[in-house]
DNA sequence: CTTACAACGTA
DNA sequence: CGTACGTTGTAAGC
């Protein structure tokens, strides 16, 4: 029988998507007016509702664990013990959702001693055998398994559940290299964390993949276990228990007695007049709208407006037009008309070699246009005038193909939308870093590649620019959509407006003297060498300095000292334990190899700068926009933003970054104390903010209050204390590290600590704050609207958890210092702009930039960056800004 | 040749 | 047992 004439019976893990629901949907958006939470519930049902519209199910059933308990524990106490308490504001929900499906309905199943998805295993089988197309729907990875030509798992990403990745054989065999029979065995020998199964040491899914392709199945690959080299290998032979035990529990039954008929499960007519009642009490009033269009609909809706978010299946992805090369008159209607049909934009993708603009492609949704470029050429002149125009343009990754435009001479505006930034906003811990993840992960489709194995690419198999702009086009609702309003805002506001800024600052790079780092490295080279051969005498032999492994051996047999803090691979040899190691167990070894660390790691950062000296005798880094979950910049190639500064070697590098011959002077304006303010503002905490606004040193004021003195009268040791404290407060600092750090016992910690929290009440009850609504949500929130999500706030895994918890606490104050520098150097750059001066904005180092001050513009610049600094945000506490002015980096510092 | 890790520079 | 990064060299597996 053809497939489409099948019955298809949908099947559904309610436990699992409900879950995945819960998590993915803020609580706090999702409360009735009586208290009761619905996100698990409108989730579910939001998804279900694609799924009716899209799948066309004849036939339909939900299930559901019955209790955590099932033969499984009782073979394995420890199964799934890791995870820890259901939470309560999930657990309420279970029963309204079953209530929700059987008022429209819709079977639900549940068996005692077996899981959802044991439920799901028999009904596949059922309905295989008996003629059906089957869809499961599960986040249960196990699943996997009951794929085959008549079974199609449907997974919900780590988006959430409004996507799903559809898994027939073909994509399984492509995410994970095996058949989906052969998944449970991959997942035996690799281990499952959330079910606490351990798997074997050593071996990874690529790994477990190699040895399925050699021995067929675990089976062979226990029976040919004694042929396995290395470690692995003897891990193998040490551990197999592991890996029976994890088999015989991934094993899904699929003969669990129901007590249904499949016939049963066929799908009845929704009526809304039985759901409305309770849809009502839930606050449910778009999920029933969306309900009785799809009973008024049933069919038509298949291909309706809901398909973006459901994926298509693979075979009918829509493919990107036919790309058509106009030119001239020709090319110049065809972009009226098209800005006519694309009022939020045009797709665009330039073709950049060598760092000049080459080429380019232009989409509409179903139209795309190629150009090679010349930039004298006439015949593109249309595309030359659109692209400064201000008509709006998206792209994907624009920054780069930015600053080929500028070097190519030609100019843009209008640049309304990145999506690779608004994806990393919708996702900052992620790694979609590329337009074909951003297909992959959003649309759920494959950016066409050539077939790497081809020598030749065959013509058309992979994408060129008008397929990028296309796809890009395509894009952009979706992850607008996806995106909460508050960080839309943030996205057109600020980080929008900053591509273009951070594109002109890399191509304007910064001026480093070569013969002062050549002198520097010479110098410090000497002094490694002299350090390595002093080293060498004291223990009588030469070994790598280094190699951890090496001098760990030097340490700890040869020289006996007493083992530090354990590592993943031994035990440490950092500064840190070095230096207690000094002080407990002096040897002149330990000397000699401190100083040979810093003089090696500073002739490193040397030697990397001065490679990075380009031909105009500047080095240009790159800023990664989309660097950091936090929302602050990175920068690579090199790295600028640690250059060193706190020894007096270090300070001369510094001294190395100049001006251009162009420019009189460098200057350097930084945030002062930026993240003790927002603390201050967003905790709200009086005796903070009045610490601000009496303007007097900060750490002297707290100093005073915690140590009950005048501030005349705190000692520099008081205060070293008190600045420790409260930079350690925003990181989540322990008594503990607070006493290693400052080398005082745990009780004088935890008395500072009590004292500061007493004087500061509100700053402890903000932090604790963060972490309480980071937990309900799900995600923290700087102060304009950027998120991060802390799925591990829930971890049952203490040390996981705590993680979360540590950088949480962290997230609002970094990221909101981040977003306020974003906005400032915007600003900046804009009034700079337009008062037509010539300096201009070099570098950012987080709470610092960095100008180049051209001829009589000294006063006025620092005028303008104090300014736009300052106003970049309205806190309650003013927004200090302190600037310096110098012949280099070092001579500008303050 | 690629990958993982330890170590260390900055804010 | 303090957050966020990027870079480097070594070691180990390929």
């Amino acid at each position: 029988m053809p497939d489409a004439d099948k019955p298809t019976l949908l099947v559904i893990d309610g436990h699992s998507l409900a879950f995945r629901a819960f998590y993915a949907l803020p609580v706090d958006s999702f409360t009735t007016r009586d208290g009761q939470h619905t996100n698990a519930i409108h989730g579910f049902l939001s998804m279900l509702l694609l799924l009716l519209a899209n799948e066309n199910p004849t036939h339909l059933a939900v299930a559901f664990d019955m209790s955590r308990a099932s033969f499984r524990t009782r073979e394995y106490p420890e199964y799934k013990g890791t995870r820890g308490e259901t939470p309560v504001e999930f657990k309420g929900q279970v029963p309204l959702l079953q209530e929700a499906l059987q008022a429209m309905g819709i079977t639900t199943l549940e068996k005692e001693d077996f899981e959802a998805d044991d439920i799901l295993a028999t009904l596949a089988a059922r309905g295989r055998a008996d003629g059906y197309r089957v869809l499961l729907v599960s986040g249960d990875r196990d699943t996997i398994q009951l794929v085959n030509d008549d079974v199609t798992l449907l997974y919900p990403n780590t988006q959430g559940v409004s996507q799903l990745k559809r898994y027939d054989p073909a994509a399984v065999v492509e995410r994970y290299g095996i058949r989906p029979e052969q998944y449970p065995d991959v997942a035996a020998l690799v281990g499952e964390s959330s079910d606490n199964l351990i798997g074997i040491s050593k071996v990874g899914e690529k790994t477990a993949v190699k040895w399925l392709g050699l021995y067929g199945d675990l089976e062979g690959i226990l029976a040919h276990a004694d042929e396995i080299k290395g470690v692995v290998g003897q891990n193998l032979r040490d551990q197999r228990e592991n890996a029976e035990r994890n088999r015989r529990l991934n094993r899904l039954v699929t003969d669990v007695e129901l007590d249904v008929q499949l016939d049963s499960l066929a799908a009845k007519p929704i009526v809304i007049d039985e759901v409305r009642p309770l849809f009502e009490r839930l606050e449910f009033r778009t999920l029933l709208e969306r309900l009785a269009k799809l009973v008024d609909a049933p069919a038509a809706g298949a291909a309706g407006a809901a398909s973006a978010e459901v994926e298509a299946p693979a075979v009918s992805a829509p493919q990107a037009p036919a790309s058509q090369a106009l030119t001239g008159d020709v090319l110049a209607e065809w972009l009226e008309r098209a800005v006519v049909a694309e009022p939020a934009g045009l797709g665009l993708s330039l073709d950049v070699l060598e760092g000049v603009v080459i080429g380019a492609g232009i989409a509409t949704s179903d139209e795309s246009v190629r150009l090679s470029w010349r930039a004298d050429d006439e015949a593109v002149a249309p595309f030359a005038r659109w692209l400064a125009s201000a008509s709006p343009k998206i792209m994907t990754d624009a920054k780069g193909q930015l600053k080929a435009i500028a070097r190519s001479g030609l100019e843009v505006d209008g640049l309304v939308l990145d999506t690779l930034v608004a994806g990393w906003l919708l996702r900052p811990n992620l790694t979609e870093r590329s337009l074909a993840d951003l297909v992959d992960v959003h649309l759920g489709e494959k950016l066409p590649q050539a077939d790497p194995s081809l020598l030749v690419p065959e013509e058309g198999s992979d994408a060129g620019a008008p397929e990028y702009a296309w796809y890009t086009l395509r894009l952009a609702p979706v992850v607008l959509r996806a995106l909460p309003e508050s960080t839309r805002t943030l996205l057109a506001d600020v980080e929008m407006p900053l591509v273009p800024v951070l594109a002109a600052m890399e191509l304007r790079g910064v001026t480093v003297d070569h013969g002062e780092l050549g002198a520097l490295s010479a110098e410090l080279g000497d002094r490694a060498a002299a350090l390595a051969a002093a080293a060498y005498a004291e223990i009588g032999r030469e070994v790598n300095l280094g190699s951890p492994k090496q001098l760990q051996e030097v340490l700890f047999d040869q020289l006996a000292m007493p083992k530090t803090r354990a590592t993943k691979t031994g035990y440490t040899t950092d500064a840190s334990a070095l230096v207690d190691l000094q002080e407990s167990n002096p040897h002149p070894f330990l000397g000699y190899l401190l100083e040979h660390r810093d003089a090696t790691k500073l002739r490193q950062i040397v030697e990397s700068l001065d490679k990075a000296i380009a031909a105009d005798g500047r080095i240009h880094t790159s800023y990664g926009q989309i660097g950091a979950a936090t929302g602050r910049m990175s920068s690579n190639d090199p790295n600028l933003q640690n250059i060193p500064t706190r020894t007096e070697d270090g300070r001369r590098i510094r001294k190395a970054f100049r001006h251009g011959t162009e420019y009189v002077e460098l200057l350097t304006a930084d945030y002062s104390q930026i993240e003790m303010r927002i603390m201050a503002h967003l905790s709200g905490d009086p005796g903070l903010i009045e610490a601000f606004n009496e303007g007097e040193d900060l750490h002297r004021f707290v100093g005073a209050r915690v140590f009950g003195v005048d501030p005349v009268d705190v000692t520099p040791l008081m205060r070293t204390k008190v600045k420790a404290m409260s930079y350690g407060l925003a990181y989540g600092l322990s008594a503990f590290g607070l006493s290693k750090q400052l080398r005082i016992d745990r009780a004088e910690a935890t008395q500072l600590m009590k004292e500061y929290f007493e004087r500061f009440g509100a700053v402890r009850d903000y932090l604790r704050g963060v972490v309480e609504q980071a937990r309900i949500d799900g995600y923290t929130e700087t102060i304009f609207g950027r998120r991060r999500p802390f799925p591990d706030l829930t971890s049952p895994n203490r040390v996981h958890r705590e993680n979360a918890e540590r950088a949480a606490l962290n997230s609002p104050i970094q990221g909101s210092a981040a977003d306020i520098m974003k906005i400032a150097m915007t600003t900046v750059e804009a009034e700079l702009a337009s008062r037509g001066m010539a300096s201009r904005m070099l570098l950012t180092v987080h709470d610092e930039l960095i100008f180049e001050v051209a001829e009589g513009e000294s006063e006025t610049l620092e005028t303008v960056v104090r300014d736009r600094m300052a106003s970049a945000a309205d806190l309650l506490v003013p927004l200090d800004v302190s600037v310096g002015r110098g012949r280099d980096w070092e001579h500008a510092a303050h």
